[in-house]
DNA sequence: GGTGTGATGTCACCCGGTGTCATGAGCACG
DNA sequence: CGTGCTCATGACACCGGGTGACATCACACC
């Protein structure tokens, strides 16, 4: 059946979050990483395209379940509100993985280079996010600004949900950011 | 006086920049701008972090100038309005190398690692933006919020800026663009 | 059984980035 | 005048991320 051990992306993924959380991410080299999954330096990079995206490997299904999120809003939906509930099906795929994601966020608070990539997760969250705007047939600069407001307002509601101990009502808390926002716009 | 040829940060960095224009980024190697600069990467290295670096000496300097708009915008000025003071301030600094901008936008359009380092730089703003409103007096929710609201307006009114030759009222699209997220915000 | 396919191993290589020590021009101070 | 200090640079070795090229080998299919 199995030519060779299964999964050998899951567990490279698996060996490089391990070894990032016990000894830094810097002091961990590929080789290392590629070791204890059984593997080589050269597999990791067949796998994954550098060191920082083993750390992300749930970007793909959040941005696709915020795109869903965007695109499936009832029809009457303003953007904005198309937007937030975008977010807030990304948010629901996240939750699932609300302990892990702890671990996620110290992990990239103490790496420079994680946070630069992670910047560029978000830029490509945002730039899907207008993209599904345009398909709900909103004109392109209001759609990026309704994906720029509603990537600012996601990262600073969750940021709080997070403080909060990751338990309270993130919708909720998604809706009260949004309306801080509206009224700091004037 | 000098004990050795002036300016070597000057020096480097336009050798960087004229080669990366040339060659494209990626096909440029450090080695390569020391030697055009008439030194070694050695010393390349002692005068900037890193490759990228090298496109970004303005950086500091526009921070500093929407900071700067920011904490000096008129003691009773909304935090929204303190915000696009600073951006203003900070895009008159831009003006100044208008042509030279296109160039740098052109070069960081054409590749990623720059890119990825842009939002850096951009996110460091906001960081300083935020800090600056804090300093006013705004609480520390609202002012994040306004901060990435700024960064958006001005992203936003920047690229149609330069895409109508970077002549046109910067601050008035500002407005604008303000009035534009206003709407979506519902 | 022969043939192909695809994931992996092996090896050599490039380049970004750093630690360390040597060099040498100018300056201060006796 | 000369001695010694400072400090930007050079020289060199090294590490680690990332890539190209080729070999290998288990399995599938004919």
């Amino acid at each position: 059946m199995v030519r060779w051990e299964a999964d050998a992306a899951g567990r490279l993924q698996h060996a490089a979050m391990s070894l990032y959380l016990e000894r830094g991410y810097d002091a961990v080299t590929v080789a290392e990483i590629a070791e204890r999954a059984g593997l080589t330096k050269r597999t990791f990079f067949r796998h994954f395209p550098d060191k920082r995206e083993a750390v992300f490997a749930g970007a793909p299904a959040f941005l696709a379940a915020v795109a869903s999120g965007v695109a499936d809003a009832g029809p009457g939906a303003a953007p904005m509100d198309a937007v937030l509930a975008g977010f807030a099906a990304g948010a629901a795929r996240l939750a699932e993985y609300a302990p892990y994601q702890r671990q996620v966020r110290a992990l990239i608070a103490s790496s420079a280079d994680l946070q630069e990539r992670e910047h560029v997760k978000n830029a490509a969250v945002a730039a899907a996010v207008a993209e599904a705007l345009g398909r709900r047939g909103v004109d392109p600069l209001t759609a990026r600004l309704a994906a720029h407001a509603g990537g600012a307002v996601f990262a600073v509601a969750y940021d709080r949900w997070v403080d909060d101990g990751a338990t309270g009502d993130l919708p909720a808390l998604l809706r009260e950011t949004r309306d801080a926002m509206r009224s700091v716009l004037g």
